[in-house]
DNA sequence: CCTCTGCATCGACGATTATCAATACCGTGC
DNA sequence: GCACGGTATTGATAATCGTCGATGCAGAGG
């Protein structure tokens, strides 16, 4: 991908994908331009689909809040393809990340991207 | 001291549609259902398209939170039946509610669905 | 080397969706 | 009543999406 040398946050480091910080400007903050709105679909873009809402809790569920795909397969009664397209779908929204661990893959859950979006659909000012 | 001192309250009787309060358990909660899944992936495929993202924004910022149809269609160059079409969708996912006045029509955000929406994204218990 | 297993990608097909033009509906004002 | 302006609905079309079977690819173990 292409690199975003210019960011200076070390936390920035190990985010890998562009989803966490730049994905969701609040909603609720002024009139959104074509792009912040773009970016803020394609996350619930991911979001919009009750079989990636429950892969995503099912991850959430396991331990280490991560999950192999074979557990996934077994469980939701489509087939192997369909589940690994969700998973990419997921991932490339940065609410997932993949892990190859001896010839398996293990999905993790990235709190924070959820946390993200989470605060992305509140007042920006939360007055009370 | 009217709507946010109790969620439990004769609130919830003049919330007609289904989205407020049932739409969206939490996805971090455990697994989800396959009726639970179905009804947080609605709400949030309102969300999954750019400009609906960017009509809500619109209508958030509108004074009082709310946005006459006309002023939309004047600021978002797509067809008025576009507009009329995603303001539906809002509307249907208890996003937006709907009030007519003279002959024009108010759309006003509901921000209880949005931070039920947001809620439903974050790890059930903080417990701290 | 070869095979087997877990997962990803490809190609195709049906279903859903975003969009528009045309039209219908509903207040307002004459 | 009639005409007009704002909004919703209909019907059609192109694009996107979810799903599958077939296939490819990479790591593990003979």
């Amino acid at each position: 991908m292409d690199a975003r040398t210019t960011h200076t946050l070390p936390l920035l480091d190990h985010i890998d994908d562009a989803a966490a910080e730049a994905c969701c400007p609040p909603i609720l903050g002024g009139v959104l331009s074509e792009d912040e709105a773009e970016q803020a679909a394609r996350v619930f873009k991911a979001l919009a689909d009750p079989t990636r809402v429950r892969l995503l809790s099912m991850v959430a569920a396991s331990a280490g809040r991560e999950a192999c795909v074979c557990d996934l397969t077994g469980s939701l009664d489509l087939s192997q393809p369909t589940i690994s397209h969700h998973l990419k779908v997921l991932k490339d929204a940065g609410l997932l990340e993949r892990e190859r661990r001896g010839s398996w893959a293990y999905y993790r859950l990235r709190p924070e991207a959820l946390a993200v979006l989470s605060r992305a659909l509140l007042p920006v000012a939360p007055r009370r």
